[in-house]
DNA sequence: TGTTTTTGACTACAGCTGTAGACTAATGCT
DNA sequence: AGCATTAGTCTACAGCTGTAGTCAAAAACA
């Protein structure tokens, strides 16, 4: 079954909270939100019902009210994410984005280590240049 | 002015061909996107439409038909959607989100030397952890 | 010059998103 | 028991997206 669960930018606030908390009510993910996002209620309670309809949160009920649960774990979440946006970028200029986004982000040593391990096995084999696949059977050079 | 083009995916892969050709007919384009994407003309007619609605492509008439150009820089929308996309993600888990995309995307030399040389600059003063933001206030782990 | 082709413009329409009000049923306090 | 609070459901609505049909004007060809 496709877990093509495909959360919108306002739906991964949401999504973080209950990431975070491993479960909450949305009592919790309201009083949480309002003191990042200008949102009233009924938009969070809206969001958390979008969410359990995608099938990325499940709730059990829990006498008056419901506990809302992740389906779908967050790192994976993240990383479908990511994998899309670079899937649908050129490739030849994926590399110089991957520096941006190093340059902006803050890792903690244990990432950066893994990194070097990793570009470290990447060089070995590395291709002088990556070619552009933006336009199909032409081989052009954006 | 705030130049704010949100480009869609389905608009990405129009700004992929112009980007490359630097400019193009709609004939070009729709001739180029219908090798890889299963698109009507009138679709592609109106993804270009609606990117010059957005400012990211200008148009000067030539003759019968107009010629397309961008108006914004191929790296640095790109360089603004990742940065999108890594904003709206827990800084904690960024890192290994990181490490995910490096594994699966193809990358020069070149790249793979500058990415080494500012993760060594970064390592210097790298904190040990990075705290999750995802509910603030709280000090959480996700 | 009349006809075919091309190209852009306009219209369409459903599904997703952001944002939220209103209503209802259950809960809890007095 | 009655009223206030709360949690969830329904409805709403505009703007963005994916996807495309239709039409009119312009161009090119016969």
């Amino acid at each position: 079954m496709e877990t093509n669960t495909d959360i919108s930018p306002a739906e991964w606030q949401v999504m973080r909270v209950i990431w975070t908390l491993n479960e909450a009510t949305s009592a919790q993910v309201i009083e949480i939100l309002q003191r990042k996002e200008d949102w009233q209620s009924a938009t969070i309670k809206t969001l958390l019902h979008r969410l359990v309809k995608k099938g990325a949160l499940k709730t059990t009920r829990h006498g008056r009210a419901f506990i809302y649960q992740p389906l779908v774990k967050e790192q994976t979440t993240m990383n479908d994410a990511v994998d899309q946006l670079f899937s649908s970028i050129c490739q030849m200029h994926a590399g110089k984005s991957l520096i941006h986004v190093i340059e902006h982000t803050e890792l903690s040593k244990q990432d950066i280590a893994s990194l070097q391990d990793l570009l470290a096995k990447k060089a070995v084999d590395a291709p002088e240049t990556v070619k552009c696949n933006c336009v199909p059977g032409m081989d052009m050079n954006c």
